[in-house]
DNA sequence: CAGTGGTCTAGACCACATG
DNA sequence: ATGTGGTCTAGACCACTGT
Protein backbone atom coordinates (compact mmCIF):
# COMPACT_ATOMS: atom_id res chain seq x y z
CA UNK A 1 0.00 0.00 0.00
CA UNK A 2 2.70 2.13 0.53
CA UNK A 3 4.58 1.83 -2.64
CA UNK A 4 3.55 1.60 -5.88
CA UNK A 5 4.41 -2.48 -5.90
CA UNK A 6 3.12 -4.85 -3.31
CA UNK A 7 6.58 -6.57 -1.89
CA UNK A 8 6.49 -6.33 1.61
CA UNK A 9 9.81 -3.69 2.32
CA UNK A 10 11.87 -2.90 5.79
CA UNK A 11 9.68 0.17 6.08
CA UNK A 12 6.74 -1.71 6.05
CA UNK A 13 7.62 -4.08 8.87
CA UNK A 14 8.95 -1.58 11.10
CA UNK A 15 5.38 0.22 10.85
CA UNK A 16 3.61 -3.05 11.63
CA UNK A 17 5.94 -4.16 14.21
CA UNK A 18 5.99 -0.29 15.94
CA UNK A 19 1.67 -0.62 15.51
CA UNK A 20 2.16 -4.35 17.16
CA UNK A 21 3.82 -2.36 20.38
CA UNK A 22 1.26 0.19 20.25
CA UNK A 23 -1.67 -1.52 20.46
CA UNK A 24 -0.12 -3.74 23.24
CA UNK A 25 0.02 -6.80 21.05
CA UNK A 26 3.65 -6.76 21.88
CA UNK A 27 4.32 -6.13 25.31
CA UNK A 28 6.97 -4.45 26.92
CA UNK A 29 9.52 -7.59 27.41
CA UNK A 30 7.99 -9.73 25.45
CA UNK A 31 10.19 -12.16 23.08
CA UNK A 32 9.45 -11.78 19.00
CA UNK A 33 9.65 -14.45 16.90
CA UNK A 34 12.47 -14.76 15.51
CA UNK A 35 13.86 -13.74 12.01
CA UNK A 36 13.17 -16.71 10.17
CA UNK A 37 9.32 -16.71 11.53
CA UNK A 38 8.53 -13.25 10.59
CA UNK A 39 10.01 -13.57 7.38
CA UNK A 40 7.82 -16.04 6.72
CA UNK A 41 5.11 -14.08 8.03
CA UNK A 42 5.58 -11.40 6.08
CA UNK A 43 6.55 -13.01 2.94
CA UNK A 44 10.62 -11.91 2.80
CA UNK A 45 13.64 -13.13 3.19
CA UNK A 46 15.40 -12.85 6.44
CA UNK A 47 17.38 -9.85 5.04
CA UNK A 48 14.95 -7.65 5.12
CA UNK A 49 13.09 -8.58 8.30
CA UNK A 50 16.79 -8.19 9.59
CA UNK A 51 17.08 -4.39 8.64
CA UNK A 52 13.96 -3.36 9.93
CA UNK A 53 14.46 -4.94 13.65
CA UNK A 54 18.04 -3.57 13.32
CA UNK A 55 16.74 0.16 12.88
CA UNK A 56 13.94 -0.46 15.42
CA UNK A 57 16.87 -1.66 18.32
CA UNK A 58 18.93 1.31 16.91
CA UNK A 59 16.20 3.53 17.18
CA UNK A 60 15.62 2.33 20.79
CA UNK A 61 12.45 0.33 20.37
CA UNK A 62 14.05 -3.15 20.72
CA UNK A 63 16.60 -4.90 22.60
CA UNK A 64 18.65 -7.37 19.89
CA UNK A 65 20.71 -10.40 21.64
CA UNK A 66 22.07 -13.68 19.52
CA UNK A 67 20.28 -16.72 20.86
CA UNK A 68 18.04 -14.64 23.61
CA UNK A 69 15.95 -13.41 20.51
CA UNK A 70 14.64 -9.97 20.00
CA UNK A 71 12.37 -8.48 22.96
CA UNK A 72 10.34 -4.87 23.29
CA UNK A 73 12.14 -2.48 26.07
CA UNK A 74 10.29 -1.72 28.85
CA UNK A 75 11.67 0.85 29.39
CA UNK A 76 11.60 2.47 25.78
CA UNK A 77 15.36 3.95 25.64
CA UNK A 78 13.93 6.61 23.15
CA UNK A 79 17.16 8.70 22.01
CA UNK A 80 16.87 12.38 21.48
CA UNK A 81 18.71 13.79 18.33
CA UNK A 82 19.72 17.01 18.87
CA UNK A 83 21.38 18.48 14.86
CA UNK A 84 23.16 21.12 16.56
CA UNK A 85 23.00 23.97 14.03
CA UNK A 86 25.48 26.02 13.11
CA UNK A 87 24.46 29.54 14.43
CA UNK A 88 23.78 31.45 11.19
CA UNK A 89 21.76 28.47 9.97
CA UNK A 90 19.91 28.78 12.89
CA UNK A 91 19.12 32.35 12.95
CA UNK A 92 18.37 32.84 8.85
CA UNK A 93 15.60 29.34 9.40
CA UNK A 94 13.92 31.51 12.44
CA UNK A 95 13.90 34.42 9.37
CA UNK A 96 16.22 36.71 11.36
CA UNK A 97 19.24 38.36 9.40
CA UNK A 98 22.97 36.97 10.77
CA UNK A 99 25.27 39.41 11.83
CA UNK A 100 29.14 37.99 13.55
CA UNK A 101 31.12 40.73 15.50
CA UNK A 102 34.84 40.11 16.58
CA UNK A 103 34.64 40.79 20.52
CA UNK A 104 38.21 39.94 21.36
CA UNK A 105 41.39 38.00 20.04
CA UNK A 106 44.39 37.06 21.92
CA UNK A 107 46.98 34.48 22.18
CA UNK A 108 47.80 33.81 25.87
CA UNK A 109 48.92 30.88 28.22
CA UNK A 110 46.16 28.00 29.08
CA UNK A 111 44.42 29.24 32.07
CA UNK A 112 44.66 26.24 34.92
CA UNK A 113 41.41 25.67 34.56
CA UNK A 114 41.50 24.98 31.34
CA UNK A 115 44.69 22.98 31.53
CA UNK A 116 42.38 20.47 33.95
CA UNK A 117 39.35 20.78 31.49
CA UNK A 118 41.33 19.74 28.38
CA UNK A 119 44.39 17.95 30.00
CA UNK A 120 47.16 20.18 28.31
CA UNK A 121 50.36 19.99 29.25
CA UNK A 122 51.58 23.12 31.78
CA UNK A 123 52.15 26.65 30.15
CA UNK A 124 50.48 25.05 26.72
CA UNK A 125 49.33 28.19 24.36
CA UNK A 126 46.15 28.87 23.40
CA UNK A 127 43.90 31.26 20.96
CA UNK A 128 41.46 33.25 23.00
CA UNK A 129 38.23 34.56 21.17
CA UNK A 130 35.62 36.44 22.48
CA UNK A 131 32.46 37.14 19.96
CA UNK A 132 28.85 37.68 19.63
CA UNK A 133 26.29 36.59 16.98
CA UNK A 134 23.15 38.51 16.44
CA UNK A 135 19.74 37.88 15.01
CA UNK A 136 18.38 41.04 13.03
CA UNK A 137 20.97 43.42 15.07
CA UNK A 138 19.29 41.80 18.47
CA UNK A 139 21.80 39.76 20.98
CA UNK A 140 21.38 36.14 20.11
CA UNK A 141 24.61 34.38 21.34
CA UNK A 142 27.90 35.23 22.95
CA UNK A 143 30.53 33.15 22.30
CA UNK A 144 33.82 32.68 24.70
CA UNK A 145 36.43 30.07 23.02
CA UNK A 146 39.92 28.92 23.64
CA UNK A 147 41.67 27.02 20.27
CA UNK A 148 44.51 24.56 21.70
CA UNK A 149 47.46 26.21 18.76
CA UNK A 150 49.17 22.84 19.15
CA UNK A 151 46.31 20.87 17.85
CA UNK A 152 46.00 23.72 15.05
CA UNK A 153 48.74 25.32 14.44
CA UNK A 154 47.49 27.32 11.73
CA UNK A 155 45.37 29.64 14.05
CA UNK A 156 48.06 31.34 14.85
CA UNK A 157 47.67 33.01 11.79
CA UNK A 158 43.75 32.96 11.40
CA UNK A 159 42.14 36.62 11.52
CA UNK A 160 38.68 35.89 13.39
CA UNK A 161 37.20 39.95 12.45
CA UNK A 162 35.24 38.68 9.58
CA UNK A 163 34.66 35.17 10.11
CA UNK A 164 34.00 33.06 13.51
CA UNK A 165 35.96 30.65 14.96
CA UNK A 166 33.49 28.21 14.51
CA UNK A 167 33.27 28.45 10.83
CA UNK A 168 37.03 28.78 10.71
CA UNK A 169 37.49 25.36 12.55
CA UNK A 170 35.15 23.35 10.58
CA UNK A 171 36.37 24.74 7.39
CA UNK A 172 40.37 23.87 8.95
CA UNK A 173 40.06 20.55 11.16
CA UNK A 174 37.79 17.99 9.15
CA UNK A 175 36.86 15.80 11.25
CA UNK A 176 36.58 15.89 15.18
CA UNK A 177 34.57 13.83 18.51
CA UNK A 178 32.98 16.22 20.60
CA UNK A 179 31.38 16.51 23.96
CA UNK A 180 28.62 18.67 24.68
CA UNK A 181 26.65 20.19 27.59
CA UNK A 182 23.94 22.09 28.33
CA UNK A 183 23.16 23.99 31.54
CA UNK A 184 22.01 26.99 33.12
CA UNK A 185 24.37 29.77 34.20
CA UNK A 186 23.76 32.88 35.48
CA UNK A 187 24.46 36.44 33.77
CA UNK A 188 27.56 38.18 35.25
CA UNK A 189 27.77 42.34 34.21
CA UNK A 190 29.82 41.50 31.30
CA UNK A 191 27.72 38.83 30.41
CA UNK A 192 24.60 40.86 30.60
CA UNK A 193 25.97 43.45 29.21
CA UNK A 194 26.63 41.28 25.84
CA UNK A 195 23.16 39.88 25.89
CA UNK A 196 20.99 42.94 26.76
CA UNK A 197 19.81 41.50 29.77
CA UNK A 198 19.92 42.08 33.78
CA UNK A 199 22.73 40.69 35.72
CA UNK A 200 22.35 37.87 37.67
CA UNK A 201 19.55 36.69 34.77
CA UNK A 202 19.48 32.94 34.14
CA UNK A 203 20.83 32.02 30.61
CA UNK A 204 20.98 28.95 28.98
CA UNK A 205 24.20 27.76 28.09
CA UNK A 206 26.16 25.11 26.15
CA UNK A 207 29.70 23.94 26.27
CA UNK A 208 31.37 22.09 23.76
CA UNK A 209 34.74 20.27 24.01
CA UNK A 210 36.17 19.11 20.21
CA UNK A 211 38.95 16.67 19.83
CA UNK A 212 40.66 15.37 16.86
CA UNK A 213 41.98 11.74 17.40
CA UNK A 214 42.53 11.99 21.04
CA UNK A 215 44.22 15.51 20.82
CA UNK A 216 41.89 18.34 22.40
CA UNK A 217 41.35 21.00 19.97
CA UNK A 218 39.07 23.43 21.58
CA UNK A 219 36.76 24.28 24.29
CA UNK A 220 33.40 26.31 23.76
CA UNK A 221 31.26 28.06 25.74
CA UNK A 222 27.85 29.56 24.06
CA UNK A 223 25.81 31.67 25.93
CA UNK A 224 22.12 32.12 24.73
CA UNK A 225 20.00 35.34 24.81
CA UNK A 226 17.07 35.46 26.87
CA UNK A 227 14.18 33.38 26.06
CA UNK A 228 15.94 30.62 24.46
CA UNK A 229 14.67 27.18 23.89
CA UNK A 230 17.08 24.19 22.86
CA UNK A 231 14.09 21.62 21.05
CA UNK A 232 14.02 18.23 19.37
CA UNK A 233 11.11 15.64 18.41
CA UNK A 234 11.31 11.89 18.71
CA UNK B 1 42.70 -6.55 11.49
CA UNK B 2 40.07 -5.56 12.79
CA UNK B 3 38.28 -9.56 13.08
CA UNK B 4 39.79 -12.96 12.92
CA UNK B 5 38.76 -13.32 9.28
CA UNK B 6 40.24 -11.20 6.65
CA UNK B 7 36.98 -10.32 4.98
CA UNK B 8 36.30 -6.76 4.00
CA UNK B 9 33.11 -6.11 6.66
CA UNK B 10 30.77 -2.65 6.32
CA UNK B 11 32.55 -1.47 9.55
CA UNK B 12 36.22 -1.83 7.83
CA UNK B 13 34.96 0.51 4.97
CA UNK B 14 33.66 3.09 7.56
CA UNK B 15 36.62 3.55 9.73
CA UNK B 16 38.46 3.92 6.37
CA UNK B 17 36.03 6.50 5.10
CA UNK B 18 36.59 8.98 7.95
CA UNK B 19 39.91 8.51 7.67
CA UNK B 20 40.07 9.62 4.04
CA UNK B 21 37.58 12.35 5.17
CA UNK B 22 39.61 13.17 8.70
CA UNK B 23 42.96 13.37 6.67
CA UNK B 24 41.54 15.74 4.22
CA UNK B 25 42.69 12.87 1.31
CA UNK B 26 38.21 13.65 0.59
CA UNK B 27 37.60 17.23 1.21
CA UNK B 28 34.46 18.92 2.11
CA UNK B 29 32.07 18.83 -0.45
CA UNK B 30 34.40 16.22 -2.70
CA UNK B 31 32.53 13.62 -4.47
CA UNK B 32 33.47 9.80 -3.57
CA UNK B 33 33.17 7.22 -6.08
CA UNK B 34 30.35 5.50 -6.57
CA UNK B 35 29.44 2.15 -4.95
CA UNK B 36 30.68 0.00 -7.65
CA UNK B 37 34.01 1.74 -7.75
CA UNK B 38 34.63 1.35 -3.96
CA UNK B 39 33.34 -2.35 -3.65
CA UNK B 40 35.91 -2.82 -6.34
CA UNK B 41 38.52 -0.88 -3.75
CA UNK B 42 37.77 -3.18 -1.17
CA UNK B 43 37.13 -6.21 -2.73
CA UNK B 44 33.53 -6.71 -1.71
CA UNK B 45 29.78 -6.31 -2.77
CA UNK B 46 27.99 -2.80 -3.62
CA UNK B 47 26.34 -4.55 -1.00
CA UNK B 48 28.40 -4.41 1.75
CA UNK B 49 29.39 -0.48 0.20
CA UNK B 50 26.31 0.56 0.62
CA UNK B 51 25.91 -0.37 4.08
CA UNK B 52 28.62 1.55 5.04
CA UNK B 53 27.79 4.64 3.01
CA UNK B 54 24.56 4.89 4.02
CA UNK B 55 25.26 4.87 7.97
CA UNK B 56 27.91 7.27 7.45
CA UNK B 57 25.07 9.26 6.12
CA UNK B 58 22.72 8.59 8.83
CA UNK B 59 25.41 9.41 11.18
CA UNK B 60 25.77 13.29 9.34
CA UNK B 61 29.35 12.73 7.75
CA UNK B 62 28.05 11.94 4.00
CA UNK B 63 24.93 13.26 1.71
CA UNK B 64 24.11 11.02 -0.90
CA UNK B 65 21.92 11.54 -3.55
CA UNK B 66 20.67 9.17 -6.66
CA UNK B 67 22.37 10.17 -9.57
CA UNK B 68 24.52 12.75 -8.48
CA UNK B 69 26.56 10.58 -5.78
CA UNK B 70 27.79 10.67 -2.44
CA UNK B 71 29.85 13.74 -1.39
CA UNK B 72 31.64 14.90 1.90
CA UNK B 73 29.18 17.11 4.14
CA UNK B 74 31.15 20.66 4.11
CA UNK B 75 29.22 21.62 7.85
CA UNK B 76 29.50 17.51 9.18
CA UNK B 77 25.51 18.16 10.36
CA UNK B 78 26.90 16.09 13.32
CA UNK B 79 23.95 14.86 15.65
CA UNK B 80 24.11 14.56 19.36
CA UNK B 81 21.83 11.60 20.88
CA UNK B 82 20.97 12.27 24.17
CA UNK B 83 19.24 9.32 25.71
CA UNK B 84 17.11 10.56 28.09
CA UNK B 85 17.64 8.84 31.13
CA UNK B 86 14.89 7.75 33.81
CA UNK B 87 15.11 9.89 36.60
CA UNK B 88 15.96 7.37 39.23
CA UNK B 89 18.35 5.72 37.17
CA UNK B 90 20.39 8.74 36.58
CA UNK B 91 20.45 9.15 40.36
CA UNK B 92 21.62 5.41 40.87
CA UNK B 93 24.30 5.50 38.22
CA UNK B 94 25.73 8.75 39.80
CA UNK B 95 26.09 6.50 43.03
CA UNK B 96 22.93 8.19 44.90
CA UNK B 97 20.30 6.79 46.40
CA UNK B 98 16.53 7.67 44.75
CA UNK B 99 14.17 8.68 46.97
CA UNK B 100 10.61 10.02 45.41
CA UNK B 101 7.82 12.22 47.42
CA UNK B 102 5.02 12.87 45.98
CA UNK B 103 3.81 17.04 46.66
CA UNK B 104 0.28 17.02 45.45
CA UNK B 105 -1.81 15.44 43.03
CA UNK B 106 -5.30 17.26 41.86
CA UNK B 107 -7.71 16.50 39.30
CA UNK B 108 -8.55 19.99 37.57
CA UNK B 109 -10.18 21.61 34.58
CA UNK B 110 -6.71 23.24 32.07
CA UNK B 111 -5.59 25.92 32.83
CA UNK B 112 -5.56 28.01 29.91
CA UNK B 113 -1.87 28.08 28.76
CA UNK B 114 -2.10 24.15 28.41
CA UNK B 115 -5.08 24.54 26.85
CA UNK B 116 -3.34 26.51 24.04
CA UNK B 117 0.13 24.51 24.66
CA UNK B 118 -1.12 21.23 23.68
CA UNK B 119 -4.52 21.79 21.70
CA UNK B 120 -7.02 20.46 24.21
CA UNK B 121 -10.24 21.19 23.81
CA UNK B 122 -11.55 24.36 26.11
CA UNK B 123 -12.66 22.64 29.86
CA UNK B 124 -10.83 19.39 29.33
CA UNK B 125 -10.11 18.24 32.66
CA UNK B 126 -6.28 17.17 33.81
CA UNK B 127 -4.63 15.27 36.50
CA UNK B 128 -1.72 17.81 37.98
CA UNK B 129 1.02 16.34 39.58
CA UNK B 130 3.42 17.40 41.20
CA UNK B 131 6.44 15.65 43.24
CA UNK B 132 10.47 15.62 43.87
CA UNK B 133 13.14 13.36 43.48
CA UNK B 134 15.65 12.90 45.38
CA UNK B 135 19.64 12.03 45.69
CA UNK B 136 20.42 10.50 48.81
CA UNK B 137 17.95 12.95 50.75
CA UNK B 138 19.59 15.90 48.36
CA UNK B 139 17.06 17.76 46.16
CA UNK B 140 17.54 16.28 42.46
CA UNK B 141 14.79 17.60 40.40
CA UNK B 142 11.28 18.97 40.97
CA UNK B 143 8.55 18.04 38.39
CA UNK B 144 5.46 19.67 37.96
CA UNK B 145 3.24 17.62 35.70
CA UNK B 146 -0.20 17.57 33.86
CA UNK B 147 -1.96 14.53 32.61
CA UNK B 148 -5.08 14.96 30.11
CA UNK B 149 -7.52 12.47 31.35
CA UNK B 150 -9.79 11.50 27.97
CA UNK B 151 -6.34 10.32 26.92
CA UNK B 152 -5.61 8.46 29.95
CA UNK B 153 -8.79 7.49 31.34
CA UNK B 154 -6.82 5.39 34.62
CA UNK B 155 -4.91 7.85 35.60
CA UNK B 156 -7.81 9.09 37.75
CA UNK B 157 -7.78 5.73 39.58
CA UNK B 158 -3.76 6.04 40.35
CA UNK B 159 -2.37 7.07 42.95
CA UNK B 160 1.26 8.76 42.72
CA UNK B 161 2.11 8.24 46.15
CA UNK B 162 4.53 5.89 45.87
CA UNK B 163 5.07 5.77 42.55
CA UNK B 164 6.03 8.66 40.28
CA UNK B 165 4.11 9.80 37.29
CA UNK B 166 6.55 8.94 34.97
CA UNK B 167 7.16 5.22 35.87
CA UNK B 168 3.24 4.82 35.87
CA UNK B 169 2.88 6.66 32.49
CA UNK B 170 5.75 4.34 30.95
CA UNK B 171 3.73 0.77 32.50
CA UNK B 172 0.32 2.56 31.06
CA UNK B 173 1.10 4.05 27.66
CA UNK B 174 3.70 2.05 26.08
CA UNK B 175 4.27 3.96 23.42
CA UNK B 176 4.28 7.72 22.48
CA UNK B 177 5.79 10.35 20.58
CA UNK B 178 7.82 13.32 22.42
CA UNK B 179 8.76 16.93 22.03
CA UNK B 180 11.62 17.62 24.32
CA UNK B 181 12.93 21.15 25.22
CA UNK B 182 15.85 22.70 27.26
CA UNK B 183 15.60 26.08 28.67
CA UNK B 184 17.48 28.36 31.49
CA UNK B 185 14.63 29.55 34.13
CA UNK B 186 14.71 31.58 37.18
CA UNK B 187 13.51 29.87 40.57
CA UNK B 188 10.64 31.41 41.93
CA UNK B 189 10.03 31.19 45.79
CA UNK B 190 8.35 28.04 46.09
CA UNK B 191 10.88 26.42 43.82
CA UNK B 192 13.65 27.83 45.56
CA UNK B 193 12.53 26.07 48.43
CA UNK B 194 11.83 22.85 46.81
CA UNK B 195 15.20 22.87 45.16
CA UNK B 196 17.00 24.66 48.26
CA UNK B 197 18.59 27.25 46.12
CA UNK B 198 18.45 30.86 46.27
CA UNK B 199 15.25 32.67 45.04
CA UNK B 200 15.97 34.20 41.78
CA UNK B 201 19.05 31.58 40.85
CA UNK B 202 19.22 30.01 37.45
CA UNK B 203 17.54 26.65 37.07
CA UNK B 204 18.30 24.03 34.36
CA UNK B 205 14.92 22.65 32.92
CA UNK B 206 13.62 20.03 30.87
CA UNK B 207 9.94 20.50 29.22
CA UNK B 208 8.33 17.28 27.79
CA UNK B 209 4.85 17.06 25.84
CA UNK B 210 4.32 13.48 25.72
CA UNK B 211 1.55 12.44 22.66
CA UNK B 212 0.39 9.37 21.54
CA UNK B 213 -0.62 8.95 17.89
CA UNK B 214 -1.73 12.26 17.77
CA UNK B 215 -3.36 12.47 21.48
CA UNK B 216 -2.06 14.95 24.01
CA UNK B 217 -0.97 12.87 27.12
CA UNK B 218 1.21 14.92 28.91
CA UNK B 219 3.26 17.80 29.63
CA UNK B 220 6.07 18.04 31.99
CA UNK B 221 8.11 20.87 33.17
CA UNK B 222 11.48 19.16 35.35
CA UNK B 223 13.18 21.69 36.99
CA UNK B 224 16.81 20.62 38.12
CA UNK B 225 18.77 21.25 41.56
CA UNK B 226 21.57 23.84 41.57
CA UNK B 227 25.21 22.51 39.18
CA UNK B 228 23.16 20.12 37.09
CA UNK B 229 24.79 19.82 33.53
CA UNK B 230 23.28 17.76 31.01
CA UNK B 231 26.07 16.03 29.06
CA UNK B 232 26.52 14.19 25.69
CA UNK B 233 29.38 12.36 23.35
CA UNK B 234 29.19 12.19 19.63
C1' DC C 1 18.18 9.28 -21.22
C1' DA C 2 21.46 7.31 -18.26
C1' DG C 3 23.97 7.05 -13.92
C1' DT C 4 23.52 6.57 -9.18
C1' DG C 5 21.81 4.98 -4.97
C1' DG C 6 17.73 2.12 -2.69
C1' DT C 7 16.17 -2.14 -1.86
C1' DC C 8 15.06 -7.01 -2.25
C1' DT C 9 16.17 -12.07 -2.94
C1' DA C 10 18.22 -16.56 -1.92
C1' DG C 11 21.58 -18.50 0.18
C1' DA C 12 25.56 -19.07 3.14
C1' DC C 13 28.78 -18.99 7.01
C1' DC C 14 29.81 -17.38 11.38
C1' DA C 15 29.90 -15.18 16.23
C1' DC C 16 27.93 -15.28 20.28
C1' DA C 17 25.30 -16.33 24.33
C1' DT C 18 22.38 -19.28 26.64
C1' DG C 19 20.79 -23.70 28.43
C1' DA D 1 25.41 -28.07 21.83
C1' DT D 2 22.34 -25.24 19.58
C1' DG D 3 19.43 -21.39 18.38
C1' DT D 4 19.62 -16.70 17.37
C1' DG D 5 21.13 -12.62 15.27
C1' DG D 6 25.21 -10.46 12.39
C1' DT D 7 27.02 -10.14 8.14
C1' DC D 8 28.53 -11.12 3.46
C1' DT D 9 27.84 -12.60 -1.50
C1' DA D 10 26.04 -12.34 -6.20
C1' DG D 11 22.71 -10.77 -8.66
C1' DA D 12 18.58 -8.22 -9.87
C1' DC D 13 15.13 -4.59 -10.57
C1' DC D 14 13.72 -0.15 -9.62
C1' DA D 15 13.27 4.99 -8.22
C1' DC D 16 14.96 9.09 -8.56
C1' DT D 17 17.22 12.95 -10.59
C1' DG D 18 20.65 15.50 -13.13
C1' DT D 19 22.03 16.31 -17.88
Amino acid sequence: MTQTSDTTSYKDIKQTVLQRIRSGEWQPDALLPNEQELAVEFSCTRTTVNRALRELADEGFLERRRKAGTRVLSAPQRQARFTIPLVRDEIEAAGGTYRYALVSQETQTAPDWLTARLALRVDQRVMHVRCMHFSTNTPFQFEDRWIVIDSVPQVEQADFSSIGPNDWLVQTVPFTNVELTFLASRADATLAGFLDVSEGEPVFTAERITWLQGQPVTFAKMYFAAGYRMSTEF
